[in-house]
DNA sequence: TTGAAAGCGCTAACAG
DNA sequence: CTGTTAGCGCTTTCAA
């Protein structure tokens, strides 16, 4: 190996044993053609010198670099981290990478992490929609090239993409449900923007749940805000400044869900005793607050996995109908909800 | 553009256009040889056909991919994401791509990691230990390589390699002498294993202001787990269990301080009243746990930052002498350290 | 059984 | 001003 050369090279070995290039890429790739000897010496020495093969050569080559590009809303919360970390998993067990890339919750950062990741040369995309996406143009440039996507909690195309969520319906049922067995009445709810699939199906969820307790719908109860956790906390000011404020609020996400407990409690209110709380969040954030939240925990890294499955699905078999997967959350009941 | 193919090449628009490819190339690199208007109208055609070179063809002619391996002991805690983060938006400023993957806080999977990120020639790697890493062979190899390599928070071979780090000793003081000015007398510190640098760090800053508040060490005090949350829970166990148990304790890292909170609450006590407690913590979690927990913030973001900006001193530079970046911590008085 | 050559997409040295 | 050629690392015909 030259100096300044980091990797060696087929060269690099046929030129130390005195073969062709091709003998050596023949022998690694255990071609029959070459007799087992000079098969076993280039193996040999390749292990010797480390070799690995060159993937952006092979990328030129097979026009394939084993790359997924990934697009998140935002990094640093645990639902997509984890998440991500189930994609990581079956991803690397095929041999694939993956490019995480964060659309910090704008459109403009998601069009622009589109750009970038196609700019690499990665083989298709995972995405979560950022809470501001309502036009998909981005991503009908994708379907009509055939670059194999797949979206994952907020989603769009459903038919021609295929999509992993949660039964975000029947989520919201059974929290309204859980709080009216409680004894709560006056039921509240943060949701999110309209436009966002997991915004709808859920507040669907709180109306049919309100409906099927024999409850009215009261408006203003519905609250929504846009994901920040300063919207949350505005919208539950709102909701607990009613001249009948609720008695239960269900936030429909993480962030509100704590964002929605800081209010309640600098307004010196208690949990649950003057309001009852609950959210969607994960397991270990749900336990370490006080008191713990009763909240719907999502099948994160499951929904990870599901989501690289689907994805190598569409790669091994492009024309086929897209699946829609739809995962199970699970209520779990802590002392947020419970008097 | 031949069906199939995905992505428009130089060859295509030269083809379409009638020129040669190196016209083109030149063109598009707007070489001053080129005449105006043939530019002009090359250009005008790449952009129409939506060109971007292809990155693995630069690659491998250039000995470039513009990819950054980072490997973080896991990717759920904040504490990594927002580091991460910071590292992606310098990363980006420059024009290159994160490949990141996690060590899972275990030496196999972080040997693993730097291997597989080779394979993929990232043009050098940013790394956290994972907490099991007490050989470094792994990354010996990189130094003989010249393979640029960065380290943050935990850390080797200083002097051999940048590195990002807070002051730890520093801030472990800070938070011992915050309890005695505080009245607390037997202070606890759960710590990490001592092959961490930060933990012998933080170590040190716990004896040290003991020293200077006039305390005397009792090794009773001083835990130590490996930093999972189950043995941060059985460490607060024992001290808890002391004949003389502790009236104040600090946690080496988030984990740890979400888990003591838990252990203590879980036994009925009291924070601050029977028991003190600060943490290592961001600050969004320190707030949404009851009490809030005092604790010391990681300028995390600012870590990642400037983890990255070494980096690329490192690739322009080789040379040079490694930088030893020192940042600051920050500690913030909360509920749960005051009585 | 092995080697030579072409080609994946691109740039740069060399010719014209 | 523009085209030809070689080469980055690799696989795969085609020849021998």
């Amino acid at each position: 190996m030259e100096k300044g050369k980091r990797h060696v090279s087929l060269k690099d070995l046929a030129n130390e044993i005195g073969v062709s290039i091709s003998t050596v890429s023949r022998a690694l790739n255990n071609h029959p053609d070459i007799s087992p000897e000079v098969t076993r010496k280039i193996q040999q020495l390749a292990a010797a010198r480390n070799y690995t093969p060159n993937p952006l050569a092979m990328g030129l080559l097979k026009q394939a670099t084993r790359m997924i590009g990934v697009i998140v809303p935002d990094l640093v919360t645990h639902f997509y981290s984890s998440i991500i970390s189930g994609i990581e998993q079956v991803a690397e067990e095929k041999g694939y990478y993956i490019l995480i890339a964060s659309s910090n919750e704008t459109l403009q950062k998601e069009i622009k992490a589109v750009n970038n990741l196609l700019k690499t040369r990665v083989e298709g995309l995972i995405v979560c929609l950022s809470q501001e996406t309502r036009s998909y143009e981005h991503f009908d440039r994708l379907i009509q090239n055939q670059i194999p996507l797949v979206f994952f909690d907020r989603v769009c195309r459903m038919g021609e993409v295929p999509t992993v969520v949660v039964d975000n319906e029947d989520a919201a049922q059974k929290i309204t449900r859980h709080f009216y067995r409680n004894g709560f009445r006056r039921i509240g709810y943060i949701a999110g923007p309209d436009h966002l699939s997991i915004s709808q199906e859920r507040t669907r969820g709180y109306l049919s749940g309100l409906k099927s307790c024999g409850l009215e719908f009261r408006p203003e109860l519905l609250e929504k805000c846009n994901l920040s956790s300063n919207d949350a906390i505005e919208a539950t000011g709102r909701l607990l400044s009613l001249p009948e404020p609720p008695d239960a609020i269900f936030g429909i996400n993480d962030t509100i869900a704590f964002a929605a407990m800081k209010e309640i409690k600098s307004r010196g209110l208690r949990i649950p005793e003057d309001v009852a709380l609950v959210g969607f969040t994960d397991e270990f954030h749900s336990t370490v607050v006080d008191p713990a939240l009763t909240s719907i925990t999502h099948p994160t890294f499951e929904m990870g996995q599901e989501a690289a499955r689907l994805f190598f699905k569409r790669i091994e078999n492009p024309e086929a109908k897209p699946d829609q997967v739809v995962l199970n959350t699970k209520l779990v009941v802590r002392k947020s909800s419970v008097k």
